[in-house]
DNA sequence: GACATTAGTATCCGACGGATACCATTGAGA
DNA sequence: TCTCAATGGTATCCGTCGGATACTAATGTC
């Protein structure tokens, strides 16, 4: 159980720090819509309109903050190609592809086992619709 | 790319579909506080002080909420002891023990990778501290 | 000249996160 | 007897964030 962080260099780093860093990417990451921004971008570069519609129900100004996050987090990048209208590609980075596989999994085990879930959150005060 | 949820019976749930329950379990799911707390209690059930120190850094009422959420999907069990000082453990149920494994892959892999991303997100304006 | 397209920004509002203070109850210690 | 610590929260306040909606610039097309 060690407290690797709070004490200067290091080579192991701990979420439960509060004082990592790795606290910050774990914030940025474990969030819906990054969990489902990068999971689209999986696909190959996006255009903005592409993954506000593939994101449904995604606000502009949210994609936008999302995608800014992942952005300086080296997750992916954002390429402006000049053009009227404009033309603006969102891609993986390496990192990104790496986080994405963890990703994935946690976004496979959901719609996997999402009829469990409803069952059992299904007698108390239904936290969850049933049906789609 | 199928959208299974909306229209009625279905065995395929899609996290895409914004009217997929899907939704709402990885809106809990994907959550910094959450993923530190299923993760802590797969060391065994803890009372709410144990997770309280250490999920580092979080406040009694956000742990509560995080709990209450995890508790009414069916994650996490609540179990009060009566007693003076007041006595209460939260443990993993079998589902959340499945949760347990994918969000157990995120965090690692934040940790693992987080001197790449240190990296990167140095040139620009540092988004991140880079010692602890 | 009117309209569609694209990638956002501007604005407003309510919900949520985070910080802090406080509570009830009892056993132990002074 | 008085005081203190321990536990599992709740009450309160405040700033940030998410979500919804409207709007913009610049150009090609009809």
């Amino acid at each position: 159980m060690a407290m690797n962080c709070p004490s200067g260099r290091h080579d192991r780093h701990d979420v439960y720090a509060s004082l990592c860093p790795c606290r910050e990417v774990l914030d940025l990451l474990a969030n819906k819509w990054s969990a489902l921004a990068i999971g689209a971008l999986e696909d190959g570069p996006q255009r903005f309109g592409a993954l506000r519609r593939r994101l449904d129900g995604i606000s502009p100004k949210v994609l936008t903050s999302t995608l800014r996050g992942l952005e300086a987090m080296g997750f992916v990048t954002r390429t402006v190609f000049p053009a009227v209208p404009p033309h603006v590609e969102y891609a993986l980075t390496d990192l990104g592809r790496g986080a994405a596989v963890p990703l994935s999994g946690l976004r496979r085990w959901v719609e996997q086992h999402l009829d469990e879930i409803t069952e059992v959150a299904d007698a108390p005060s239904a936290a969850v619709r049933r049906t789609c």
